[in-house]
Parts: C-alpha cells; sequence; structure tokens
DNA sequence: CGCTCGGTTGATTCGCTTCAAGCCTTGTGG
DNA sequence: CCACAAGGCTTGAAGCGAATCAACCGAGCG
C-alpha cells in the first residue's frame, strides 16, 4: 500500500505487466493517471451491458468478474474470468459498446479509467499503448485456450481452470502452489466450463478422492500439482509471461 | 485489380476495416506500404510455428488458412479460421511468439508485414495503429464466440461456423446469402469444432435433409439461412461491422 | 492398377445430461 | 430462539448425444 489511492489501484495491473516488460517509472505514473474513480460491487453485479455505448474502461482492482453471454437454449456461458490486475472491457476503448455482460463473480473493485484520458495517454506514451494493446493480445491467447476446452473432457476442463487461475493469481500475489481463495460456486465452474453442475460435482469429487485437488467453500486445495497440470493439458506458455521488450 | 501489388494484396484488409471506420487515402497507402512480398503456398503448409521469434506478420490475401495447436489426446483443435483480408499472427508483434500453429487450409497467398515496418508505420500513423488494434480485439471477440460453442450441441456448433464464415467472406465479396466456396474437408470442420468426423458427416446429413445447408466438395449451399441462424444462434453483433469512428 | 484419402453408414459404448430427491448452511422474520 | 425459506451441494437412476469401432465406397493419382 502507498499513500496514492490511484498507485493502489494499477498495483496487480503492474505486478502483472512487469512479468512480461520492463515498465519505466514514468510509464507506471502515467497508467496510474488513468484512473479516475474506483466503484466497490457486490457479487452478482453486472458492471458492462452489450451494446451500451462506453466511455470509460475498467480495471479489476479486487475480487472476481466474468463475461458472460447468454445461450439460445438458456443457459448462461462464462467467456472468461478475470482476476485483479485485468482491464475488463479495454476491448470497449476501440469496438465502442460490448457483445457480452460483465458481472462480479464476488464483492470486487474495479478502477475507472474514462476513455478520454486512454486515449490521451495511449497517443502520448507509444509504449503505454504498447503494453494495453499486448493485454488485449494475452485476452485473446487465453480465449484461445479455452476453445481448446472443446476437445477437453469435464476433468480437463475444470482443471485447466483450476490450472490458469492458479498462475495467473500467482502472479498478482494471490496465489501459490498449494491453492488459492476462488470464491465461485460449484455453478459458476459448470457455465464457465458449459458442463451441468451435477456433472460438475461429481467431477470435483473424482478430483479430490483421487488427491489431485480440492475444491470447497471457495478455496482451491491443490493437492498435486503435476497430474493437475497432466489432466489438464496445462502449458502456460500463452500468459506470456517472460520479460521481453514488447 | 489495380497495377500496384501492394494495393491488390491488401485489397480485402481495406474491404473488411472500411466496413468498420473510415479510412483515408492516405492510410491505405501506409497499410500498402507495410507489405514487402507475397508468398503462395500449397494447401496443409505450415506458416508460422509456435515458439519461434517473429519478425513479421503475415496478411492472408486468399485462399483459408487456420490457427491450431495439438490436444494431450492428440487430436488437433482448430483455434480460428481465417480468411481474407485477416491478419494471422498480428499478435506475434507484440507477444513476440506464437503459442499454436498457423496452417494453410487450402492453397494460400500471404502478404509478409515486416514488423521494423509495422513499429514504424504505427508510431506515425495513429489511427493505422487504432485500426490494427482493434483487428486484433474482433479476433477475440470471434474467439469468445467460439468459447460459447462449448454450450452448442453439434448441429449448432457447425451452423455457428457455417454463419459465422458466410458473413466475413460477404465482406471481402466471397460469399452472398446462398452461399460460398468453402474448400475445408469434413475432418477440418471436425478439428473446428472438436467433433469426431463421423458425427460431423452425420450432422451435415441431417442439416442437408432438413433443406437448411447442403456442405458438399468445397461448397457451402445455404438452403436456408433464417433457420441457419436459428441453429446457431447466431447474432452477427460480435464481428463489429458498423462503421463508426474507432 | 492399386494405393490413399475423404466420405458414408451401421452397431455398440460411454460420458454427460436430465430428472428427482434429500441434505446442509445461511439468513430472515415471527 | 426457533421456524422456515432459499440457495448451493450431493447422490442415484435413467436417457441421450456423441464417440468409438468397423466396414465399405468412390475419386484422385502415382
Amino acid at each position: 500500500m502507498t499513500d496514492d489511492p490511484k498507485l493502489d489501484a494499477i498495483g496487480s495491473l503492474i505486478a502483472r505487466l512487469r512479468r512480461s516488460d520492463m515498465i519505466s517509472e514514468n510509464e507506471v505514473a502515467a497508467l496510474a493517471g488513468l484512473i479516475s474513480v474506483c466503484r466497490d460491487y457486490p457479487a452478482r453485479a453486472v458492471v458492462a451491458r452489450p451494446r451500451e455505448h462506453l466511455e470509460k474502461s475498467q480495471l479489476l482492482v479486487e475480487g472476481f468478474v466474468a463475461r458472460q453471454t447468454e445461450l439460445p437454449n438458456g443457459r448462461r456461458q462464462i467467456l472468461a474470468i478475470h482476476v485483479p490486475g485485468d482491464f475488463l472491457d479495454l476491448h470497449g476503448l476501440l469496438l465502442k459498446s460490448l457483445d457480452h455482460d460483465v458481472v462480479t463473480l464476488s464483492p470486487a473493485r474495479l478502477a475507472e479509467a474514462p476513455h478520454a484520458i486512454l486515449r490521451e495517454t495511449t497517443a502520448q506514451y507509444p509504449h503505454v499503448a504498447r503494453l494495453l494493446w499486448f493485454s488485449t493480445m494475452v485476452d485473446a491467447a487465453i480465449h484461445r485456450e479455452w476453445i481448446a476446452s472443446l476437445g477437453r473432457t469435464a476433468a480437463g476442463r475444470i482443471a485447466h481452470l483450476f490450472c490458469e487461475l492458479q498462475l495467473r493469481l500467482e502472479v498478482v500475489g494471490r496465489a501459490d502452489a498449494d491453492g488459492y481463495a476462488l470464491p465461485l460456486t460449484q455453478i459458476d465452474i459448470a457455465d464457465a466450463t458449459a458442463l451441468t453442475p451435477v456433472h460438475v460435482n461429481r467431477t470435483l469429487r473424482h478430483l479430490r478422492e483421487a488427491g489431485i485437488v480440492d475444491f470447497r467453500t471457495g478455496h482451491v486445495a491443490i493437492g498435486d500439482l503435476p497430474a493437475l497440470r497432466r489432466i489438464a493439458g496445462f502449458r502456460p506458455d500463452y500468459l506470456y509471461l517472460e520479460q521481453q521488450p514488447r
């Protein structure tokens, strides 16, 4: 914690970006300058709707947020799960509106970055623009890995989700190799993996009984990370966590 | 066709971008200036590999190209299908290497854009930079729609693929409402939808017998577009084809 | 000609869904 | 302080959609 609330707000963002690139103090200040205000939301709050014109993008400071859409059969499909340090709707800067909902999965704190300031800052600091572009490209890489879940079994899909969140949360200091807090319901897991809650429950039991991972009461306890990654087919390179000039 | 091969190469790219934004003649020239050379490839050629350091990005001028990865069970998962006017590995500009393969599905012509020139041009023409960023954001939106296929049945997944390609190809003048050339095998469709070739075959037969769509010998003949879109749950807004300042 | 690859069809199996019921925890109001 | 409702978790039985296994066809091609 610092004495500057804007610096606090971007702490996780900076931690994440610094895993992938060098960032100067000037650029940190520029990123902090993007933030206007912070807002707190309860769980299950809608923080962005499709087809609404956007004037700001939102940075997740604390908590868990999902992008989701409704399928023709009426079921909810979670398209992405965001952790602190992630921009939730940076793509709205150029797309102008979203094609999906953004909702909190847990109580969450969001920092708002007005598009007017984003435009100014990206024009003035080309490297900041590149960092934000990079950030949306990693989002796309994560999307692709979720597409690959089309070809995974139930255990593989769930295991992959747990592996991915373990690493992404570790980067922002909210997980270690043994586990992490994950305040999601089994229904959320079901909507993220496109499985039924019943089958998620059974699969979680199998994973627990095998001593691989224990997900209960909002906590992922990893018993055997290598086995978990094997089941998931998890290769972490798609998160681009190697530091190099971008 | 023009007398400038570089302008020909970016013709479909310009057509696509002009559906979403205004582009000046200066910017068209700047985009044409990105291109160094064109290369022709046969079907099933690998045009980019994971973990290799990239010095250029490639623009698809003609043909069909897929991004794909290998799943733990040994099966190929197609993550994206590209049509003329698409950049295949623009994300390599900042990611520096890819996490997947890029392979031609049909004979294809690719235009190469060296990263050095991409950097110069995006620095000099901020709006060109925004257009390219926009382009990668639409790629991500398409990825999300493929994630939604996790919750679709076999017919829904295939129908959605056909709907999406119909619209994307129409934008670059290679499809109309009745159908389009699609030089893919049923095995390619299977790898894109994470279904078995056998089941793809059966599902295609059902769609054909219902008079909705007939996919044979490299051609999609659409019999009932509304029905096809209904089965797919297709809403075209995720392609962001409305012209507005980006 | 014979090989290969893609497409087609049938029989069987399996993973996941559906339907149904019961349990536990939490919160709330009388 | 307890009754009760609601939401999430758990488990069983039956059904369905897609995978698997297997065979055959047909076109293109060396």
